[in-house]
DNA sequence: CTGGGGATGGGGCCC
DNA sequence: TGGGCCCCATCCCCA
C-alpha cells in the first residue's frame, strides 16, 4: 500500500529542517551568502553536487562546503527552493540565470522547464506581435516573459523526462507535487511558430561556422535549433561534442568543477548546457584580469558581451523582433533590418542593377517593383522599353526607415501616398519607374541616413 | 551543371 | 547596453 502523501511529507519535513538549521551537513557559499542544505538532499537533487559529495564522502565527517560565484544567491535561493520544494520559482527578469545555475549544476529538469519557460514567452511574444504586426519590443515584454510562474516538479518525474510545457500566459501559477504530465500544455500557436521557423532552421542547418573559436559541430549531432527545444530539453542528451571539450577547458580552467563528466545512467549532462553566465576564476588569481565570459547555454558559443549573448540567444528562439513594414520579412536585428530597408526598399545603390555601371540622375532612372527599389542605366530601360517614362519626383515620397522607439507605429512611404504620386505603373509586373536626382536622392538618403545609422 | 552576385544571417567590436 | 558597422559564410536565384 503506497501513500501518496508521504513524499511530499518528507520533502516538507527536510525543508522544515533545512529552515531551522537541523541535521545541516553541507555548507553553501554563493557570493557571501551562505545556504545550509542537507548532503544526501543535494546528493539526489544535483549532477553537480553528486559528483562533489561523492568525492568528499570518505570525510563524511567533515562539514562540507562549496563555494559558488557563477550566480547570484538570489538564483541558489530559487534551485534550492525546487530542490526542498518541488516548485520552481520562475520569472522573465531570473529565468536565464536560473537555467545557467542550473546548467552548472546539473539540474536537468529545471533546464528543461527554463527552456520551456522562455520558449513559451517568446511564444507569446511573436502571438502578440502577429497581431499587431509592429508592437512595440517593451509591449511584448510586458506580456511575455515578465510574468511569473511558478513550476512545481512532480517527484514521481524520474519515470518520465519532463515534456513540461506551460503557458507564461497563464500568469502566475502554482503546480505543486504533480507529476509532469499534469501540465502538458502545447499552445497552438507554438506548433505554428514552429512551422513558420522549419525554412529557417533548415537554412541555420548548414549555417553551422566552424570558425567560431574553431568549434565545429559534430556531423552526428543536429545544430541545436529554437523548435526543438523540447526535443531537446527531453532527449537523453548522450553526445558530448569533442570541441565542446575545448570550451571548457578554455573557460573553466581555475573552477572547481573542471573536467567533471557527470553521467546518471545512459544520460550525460550535455556540456553545451553549461554555464550561460560570466565566468569569474574562483578562486580568482590575483595576477589574473578577471576573463568575462558568457556561454550560450543552447550551444557551445561563447562570447564575451552578455549584449552578444541576448543577441545570440535569437538564433535559437528563433525571436524576429524586428519586421519590415514594406515587405513584411522580418529580422533578428535592427542592422540586418536597416541593411535589407536599404537594399531592397531604397536602391541606395547608385549602380545600374542590370549592367552594374554607376547611374546619375543624367544616366539612369529607379524602378520600383512593389516594394522593390533599384536603379537601371538608361541603356537598360530603353532595352527593356521603358525608357519614355517620367516621373514628377517633387511628389515622391520616398521609402521612410522608422525612427528608434517607432517600433510600433506604421513605417511611412510611397505607398500611402501613391494616390497623390505621379507614377507610372506597369500593370503586369507592378513596376514603378522613378527619375533618378541624385542630389534628391542624396538629400533623401541624408534624411535616412542618421535614423538608420 | 556551374559560377557569380545579391540577400541574409551571425559574430566581433566600436561608439 | 543598445545601435550600428564590418566581415564573413551560406543560401538562393539567374544567366
Amino acid at each position: 500500500m503506497e501513500i501518496s502523501s508521504h513524499q511530499f511529507h518528507l520533502l516538507q519535513q527536510l525543508n522544515e529542517q533545512r529552515r531551522q538549521d537541523l541535521f545541516c551537513d553541507c555548507s553553501i557559499l554563493v557570493e557571501g551568502k551562505v545556504f545550509k542544505a542537507h548532503r544526501n538532499v543535494l546528493f539526489a537533487s544535483s549532477g553537480y553536487f553528486k559528483m562533489l559529495l561523492s568525492q568528499s564522502s570518505k570525510e563524511t565527517t567533515q562539514p562540507t562546503t562549496a563555494t559558488f560565484q557563477a550566480f547570484s544567491p538570489d538564483t541558489f535561493t530559487v534551485i534550492l527552493d525546487f530542490v526542498y520544494s518541488g516548485k520552481l520559482s520562475l520569472t522573465g527578469q531570473n529565468v536565464i540565470e536560473v537555467m545557467s545555475a542550473a546548467s552548472y549544476l546539473q539540474m536537468t529538469d529545471v533546464i528543461s522547464v527554463c527552456k520551456t519557460f522562455i520558449k513559451s514567452s517568446l511564444d507569446i511574444s511573436e502571438k502578440e506581435k502577429d497581431r499587431y504586426f509592429s508592437l512595440s519590443d517593451k509591449d511584448v515584454s510586458s506580456n511575455g516573459v515578465d510574468r511569473s510562474c511558478v513550476y512545481g516538479a512532480g517527484w514521481r518525474a524520474e519515470s518520465s523526462p519532463p515534456h513540461s510545457h506551460v503557458s507564461p500566459d497563464q500568469g502566475t501559477c502554482m503546480v505543486g507535487g504533480s507529476t509532469w504530465s499534469n501540465f502538458n500544455y502545447f499552445p497552438t500557436s507554438q506548433r505554428n511558430a514552429q512551422q513558420q521557423l522549419s525554412k529557417h532552421e533548415q537554412r541555420q542547418d548548414s549555417v553551422k561556422k566552424p570558425r567560431h573559436l574553431g568549434l565545429q559541430q559534430p556531423s552526428d549531432i543536429p545544430p541545436y535549433k529554437s523548435s526543438k527545444l523540447e526535443e531537446r530539453a527531453a532527449e537523453p542528451a548522450g553526445h558530448i561534442a569533442p570541441s565542446e571539450e575545448q570550451v571548457q577547458l578554455d573557460t573553466e580552467v581555475a573552477s572547481p568543477h573542471v573536467g567533471y563528466q557527470y553521467s546518471q545512467g545512459a544520460d550525460v549532462i550535455p556540456r553545451s548546457l553549461a554555464v550561460s553566465q560570466p565566468e569569474h576564476e574562483s578562486p580568482r588569481s590575483s595576477n589574473d584580469l578577471p576573463r568575462m565570459r558568457f556561454k550560450c547555454p543552447f550551444c557551445t558559443h561563447v562570447v564575451k558581451r552578455k549584449a552578444d549573448l541576448k543577441r545570440h540567444l535569437r538564433c535559437h528562439t528563433g525571436e524576429r523582433p524586428y519586421p519590415c513594414e514594406a515587405c513584411g520579412k522580418r529580422f533578428s536585428r535592427l542592422d540586418h533590418l536597416s541593411s535589407h530597408f536599404r537594399t531592397i526598399h531604397q536602391a541606395c545603390k547608385p549602380i545600374c542593377r542590370k549592367c552594374k555601371r554607376h547611374v546619375t540622375e543624367l544616366t539612369g532612372q529607379v524602378v520600383q517593383e512593389g516594394t522593390r527599389r533599384y536603379r537601371l542605366c538608361n541603356e537598360c530601360l530603353a532595352e527593356a522599353g521603358i525608357d519614355s517614362i517620367r516621373i514628377d519626383l517633387e511628389a515622391e515620397t520616398p521609402l521612410e526607415f522608422p525612427q528608434d522607439g517607432d517600433k510600433d507605429s506604421r513605417w511611412h512611404y510611397g505607398e500611402d501616398n501613391r494616390s497623390d504620386v505621379e507614377i507610372v505603373e506597369d500593370g503586369s509586373s507592378d513596376l514603378v519607374i522613378q527619375q533618378v536626382d541624385d542630389s534628391e536622392d542624396e538629400a533623401d538618403e541624408k534624411e535616412v541616413k542618421p535614423k538608420i545609422r
